[in-house]
DNA sequence: CTTGACCTTGTCATTGGCGTCATGGTCTGA
DNA sequence: TCAGACCATGACGCCAATGACAAGGTCAAG
C-alpha cells in the first residue's frame, strides 16, 4: 500500500508516517518511481505506536518498543528495557499530574477567596 | 534598584524581568547610563506574576491582571475580565489534567497486563 | 589603566509532534 | 494532452518561558 492508504487505514496523515520513518519507527520499500510501499503489517505497527503515544509516551520512548511493535503490544511483551522506559514515563506522568493538580488547586483557592470577597463586599 | 537586585529579590533572573517588560507586565525608569531602575513596589508586582504563573496561567493570561498586580492578588480582586480569564484557564487546567490522568491510567493498565503476563508465564 | 562585575540589545536554542507551505516529479482518466 | 490527485524532499511555524550566547557600554576598586 502507499502512504496515503496507510494514513487512512491508521487514522493518521502522510506527514505523520514520514515522521515516524525519519524517527526509525517504521520502514518502507520504494517503488521504482520513488513512492513508499508498505506491507500490510505496518498497519498494526502504526496503531501500536499510536497507542503508546496516546498512553503518554514520547516518540523517543516508543523507540524502546521497536522490537515488539509488530505484535499486539499487550500480548507480545516488550523487553525489560521497554518496561523500564514505560515505568520511567509513568513516573514522569505522575509527577506532571501532581504539579498540574497543585496549580489548579492554587488557582481555584485564589479564585474562591476573590469571589467570596466580592460577595461579602456586595452583601 | 537595578535589574540584578530585583532578580535576586524575586528569585528570578534579569532575563526573565526583561521578558516581562517586553510583554508589558512591568515597567522601569532608566538611569542616565541606560540601566533599568525599578521602584520597590515592583518586587510585589513580580511576585504576583510568579504566583499567577505558578497557578498555571500563561503570560498572556497574566496581562488581564495587570491593573491589580501591585496589590495582594487575593486582597485586591481583579476585574471581571480577570476573573473570567482565570476561570477559563481553570477549565483548561482541568481538561489537561483529565487527559493526563487518562493517559496515565492507560499506561498503567497496559503495564499491569504485561507484567502479570510475564509473571504467569514464569510461574 | 585594567580587571571584572554589572548592564545593554538582539538573536538563536530548547521540548514535541506534528501542520503547512514550497517546489517539483508521477501517474491516470477523459 | 491536460487537469488533478497522488507522491517526494526540505524547511519553517507553533506554544511558552526562559537559557545561553554575542558584542558591546559602564563603572568602581586596586
Amino acid at each position: 500500500m502507499r502512504i496515503g492508504e496507510l494514513a487512512q487505514a491508521t487514522g493518521t496523515t502522510p506527514r505523520v508516517l514520514r515522521h515516524y520513518e525519519d524517527e526509525g519507527l517504521i520502514t518502507s520499500r520504494r517503488a521504482p518511481n520513488g513512492y513508499r510501499i508498505y506491507d500490510e503489517g505496518v498497519v498494526v505497527r502504526v496503531r501500536n505506536i499510536r497507542h503508546l503515544l496516546a498512553a503518554g509516551l514520547t516518540l523517543a520512548d516508543v523507540r524502546a518498543f521497536v522490537p515488539c511493535l509488530d505484535g499486539d503490544v499487550v500480548a507480545a511483551p516488550p523487553s525489560g528495557r521497554g518496561i523500564q522506559v514505560a515505568l520511567d514515563r509513568l513516573a514522569v506522568l505522575e509527577e506532571r499530574i501532581a504539579v498540574q493538580i497543585e496549580a489548579r488547586d492554587r488557582l481555584a483557592a485564589a479564585l474562591r477567596q476573590v469571589v467570596e470577597g466580592k460577595i461579602r463586599s456586595v452583601a
